[in-house]
DNA sequence: TTGATAGATTGACGAATGTCGATGTATGTA
DNA sequence: TACATACATCGACATTCGTCAATCTATCAA
């Protein structure tokens, strides 16, 4: 689901093209490379704990402003992981005013998900 | 980290312990390093063939021996990979006589499915 | 314009990771 | 016994990663 503004928010990981269940077909490495860039994002504690806040959010989105806290590390790392799981395409994000939103991305997961069943 | 291992093909990360999908419940620390750790297991492109060159073998196991080639790295380097994936609970392995068989843990699989679910 | 706030970027550092050659350890065979 | 094979471990190295203090940029209000 895209976004096509020019200052783009585009995520550096195309999402939704690779791939078949691992079990299915064996994975070329074309597709192991961009499939292990995703898998990298989840690889840190620090980002399963901010992509779990933002996807528990009530409205669906979370401020920037309001994850630092509950990471307990200093804002440049918080802006950093945010940084690391936007470019593999986990989350989205918007800067509303003074504030950055993120929201989760259900079709990047689901390509995960698809990849381990 | 590393229990030095005794012969014990148990996995070092438990399996099927944790948890509810990322979106239901704010994941804690705890559980956040224990997927973080699976999860880096899969940030490898090469690890990630592995399981795939694993998962899609005919009889469901494959030897050590067929691995290497088809990674296209030297033997010590497949051979951390493996072990990597081992202590990550994603395969399980088997001595027979002078092969190492490996196959895939649909368990742990399905359970980092339902963590992105 | 001045000041305050939110967040990104930079630069530096130690720690962790991927890689390979050399070597060690089982296992099977002659 | 001696030797070959399959795999693991060790030691070393370059690269990547997580982290923070300092700094920069954008936005808004007075």
């Amino acid at each position: 689901m895209a976004r096509r503004s020019s200052r783009s928010t585009a995520s550096v990981v195309p999402v939704g093209r690779c791939c078949a269940p691992l079990r299915d077909v064996t994975i070329n490495d074309d597709d192991a490379s961009d499939l292990a860039r995703a898998f990298a994002a989840l690889a840190d504690p620090a980002r399963l704990r901010l992509l779990s806040l933002i996807a528990t959010a009530p409205s669906g989105e979370a401020c920037a402003c309001d994850l630092i806290e509950p990471i307990g590390k200093s804002q440049p790392t918080v802006s950093h992981h945010l940084r690391v799981l936007h470019d593999a395409g986990l989350i989205e994000r918007d800067k509303r005013g003074i504030w950055m939103w993120f929201r989760a991305n259900p079709t990047k997961l689901e390509q995960l998900r698809a990849v381990l069943g």
